[in-house]
DNA sequence: GTCTTTCTTGAGCGGTCGCTCAAGTATATA
DNA sequence: TATATACTTGAGCGACCGCTCAAGAAAGAC
């Protein structure tokens, strides 16, 4: 007896995404979320309860597509080419609406404000990291790389240089891709 | 014949500093800096005109005590452990309303919307940069680095890391002392 | 003291914010 | 076809946004 509703719920996650990748917490409203999702308010509330709800489901999924692709680069590759890979591709990716990570994006932006929402970014961020870790792992037991590193620090410095070349690729004037290839140097002197 | 105001101009300029630097562009609000300034409306836009235009006064006081900071680091102990004990003091430094780096968080926060504040911060970090530059060549005139390296390669990666190490202070439950440590080692090592 | 000039005050402007809800519309069941 | 059960619509809520401005208070010049 009841009506489907007329969109993909799944789609609208993504569009979220990319909306608040882009233009942050504070810079995205509702009228920006309404015209991009093509939702009156009654429809986006009903479907998603509030904008903090939808934003949590827009980090979920970036962050689960991050995993996807590092996994699949992974399989393709082996680890130290997959980070590698990954590095180049996050700063080069023209079909992503923006260069720097929507974690650390939403992180430096809300924080000071103890918005629950930067506690979940960071969440994400640290699964993240473990999932580096793994690789650093896996490349010991390939013997690609020195047993004598931690995989655990490798990954936390490997993040960390993920974001600030991240964040530098959003400026306009630096050539990240020069930055992203001496992270890449790195890796393989290990 | 007129009236001095009862404010000290440069100490509104740092207050303002601190409430942008920890809380961004949007998340600070006019009531915010009514409240941490002791102006009413009237008095605030008198003195500077627009929130957007005490931002500007704010970038550029920050980024000359980063200019002034690094240029006393390097008087008393010399281009390369001056780039290393910076690293150490803007992420250990609690006197700081924020460990991530203001114009880095006004970048990641404005880009998107081509806020004129997002070049403001660009230009700034590109000054930052050039100084660091700088250093690298003394260092390389001393002799305490390789003349091979190129000074503006170096500084473009040594403010990428900082930029991702001062991003990663931000966050509960990683040791960005540590990431600092090896950024420090890396400078070592050249 | 008087005058002039500036600084200070705070009510309140038009606009946007996230969000609600009652009314209308479409669809799967019976 | 009739009914029940969603989904869709959009006017508009109270709160807050950055900001204005007329009126009052204070201080230097004479």
């Amino acid at each position: 007896m009841p009506r489907k509703p007329s969109y993909d719920r799944d789609d609208l996650i993504a569009r979220a995404r990319d909306l608040f990748w882009q233009r942050g917490w504070w810079g995205t409203s509702l009228k920006d979320l309404e015209a991009s999702l093509q939702l009156k308010p009654g429809s986006f509330y009903a479907a998603f309860g509030s904008k903090e709800a939808l934003f949590a489901l827009a980090l979920e999924k970036y962050a689960a597509d991050g995993h996807e692709r590092l996994r699949a680069l992974n399989q393709e590759h082996g680890p130290i080419k997959a980070l590698q890979y990954l590095v180049e591709f996050v700063i080069e990716n023209d079909a992503a609406p923006a260069r720097a990570c929507m974690l650390s994006k939403t992180l430096l932006e809300l924080t000071a404000h103890n918005h629950p929402l930067a506690r979940t970014a960071n969440k994400h961020l640290l699964k993240m990291e473990s999932h580096f870790a793994e690789l650093f792992e896996q490349a010991q037991s390939k013997g690609d790389i020195d047993d004598s590193h931690d995989p655990k620090l490798l990954a936390r410095r490997y993040q960390s240089d993920l974001l600030g070349v991240r964040a530098s690729a959003e400026r306009e004037g630096v050539d990240a891709g020069a930055i992203a290839a001496e992270i890449g140097q790195d890796l393989a002197r290990l």
